[in-house]
DNA sequence: GTCGGTGTTGGGAAGTTTTCCCGCACATCA
DNA sequence: TGATGTGCGGGAAAACTTCCCAACACCGAC
């Protein structure tokens, strides 16, 4: 028997931990060798034990987990980090990708995936779940940092002032234009940005820091 | 040694689920004899299964889990459900008792706080992790101000789902109720939080931590 | 037991907003 | 000198919001 991969486990769930070490040690050849519950303690624990595979979790408390990515993978190019994140929006997946994770897996994810993901990035393949690849490939005509970046000066002047709960009407009396124009401005906002609901515009709007909580 | 403790496991984690249930069934004493993904099939399953103790995830697609613990208490008012929860909030976890939860632990509860309140509540006790309880407590002496203490259980439910992001109808649809009622909700609820646009309803559950942005 | 309060559910109607489609102006750029 | 992108806004239909009302269930009070 070959010596098992030694994995970093991230996740400020601290059951949830539990959980898949239990899951991955039952494997055989998998063993969680450290754990952290924050982007901080990832870095000084990817630092301390050099894993083979870091399993990350994207949503936790301080400087989140693309945060850590980042940090990892500067120091140590070579880091296999795979993100299991509970938001399989595409918008995490792909900031995941760009500080330098080799594969996301979600929440519906099947729990031999995560094994499966494991096994092929410890092997130096990059492993996305292939559902969530596919709606990525799809929705991805040209890579831009941010979706915002793909707006114009006016659609983003306004998307904030949407932001920052103002009507249409508001806007518009603001802006010193009419009601009409502002409206169309966020229909085509909604469009550019791929949401249905001021709401999640509004989220996604707070998720880049166009304006504050 | 005497026939194990049977559980129904909801959550829409695949993964957590496959790692709940390993944990749980290295007890010895305790079996994973159903799994749901979602609050309508928990109801199914516990109609079917008659399990022992629920273990229930609270943020799950569909009808989500207050409503699901709603249905199963409502149909059998012994039932026995552990919400599981990755909102700490306080809030959450005053709608998911009042829902007829027995127990409520969190994300940073540590692993043997899932085994132990298991065993409280299968022995018809009710579990909440301590940490929480406190604060609960707490909270209450000296009342609280989140405007959200303000709204009715559907008004709560409602106000997470918008948002989210989901639309009127979307809700509606998920629910299972009528357009119109929903849309009354959402007017009621903005009158209530005194805010106008869905905009800053949506920022103020997030400062709340209602949703996370 | 009856009463009133509250929560949940939804209809009707009127008003507002959103959406889709279109046109015009103006600048820039090839 | 057109082609293109951006800013601006009208028209009409669809969708949504708001206000007002009503029915029902449930619960605690008298």
């Amino acid at each position: 028997m070959t010596k098992p991969m030694r994995i970093l486990l991230v996740d400020d769930h601290a059951v949830v931990r539990a959980g898949f070490k239990t899951l991955l040690e039952n494997q055989g050849d998998m063993s969680v060798i450290a754990e952290a519950e924050s982007g901080e303690a990832a870095c000084r624990q990817f630092i301390a034990h050099t894993p083979d595979v870091v399993i990350m979790d994207l949503s936790m408390p301080g400087v989140g987990g693309i945060e850590a990515i980042r940090r990892i993978v500067s120091r140590q190019s070579a880091a296999r980090v795979l993100v299991f994140s509970m938001h399989e929006d595409t918008l995490f997946v792909e900031q995941a990708l760009q500080a330098g994770a080799r594969g996301y897996i979600g929440k519906s994810s099947a729990p031999v995936v995560l094994v499966e993901a494991v096994r092929q990035i410890a092997s130096g393949n990059i492993y996305i779940d292939p559902d969530i690849a596919q709606r990525l490939a799809f929705q991805k005509t040209k890579g831009t940092d941010s979706p915002f970046q793909a707006l114009t000066t006016r659609e983003f002047e306004i998307v904030c002032l949407l932001a920052e709960g103002l009507s249409v009407n508001a806007i518009a009396n603001r802006l010193a234009l009419s009601y009409k124009t502002v409206a169309n401005y966020a229909t085509q906002i909604k469009s550019k940005m791929e949401v249905s609901t001021t709401s999640e515009l509004t989220r996604l709007a707070i998720r880049h820091g166009l304006v504050k909580a």
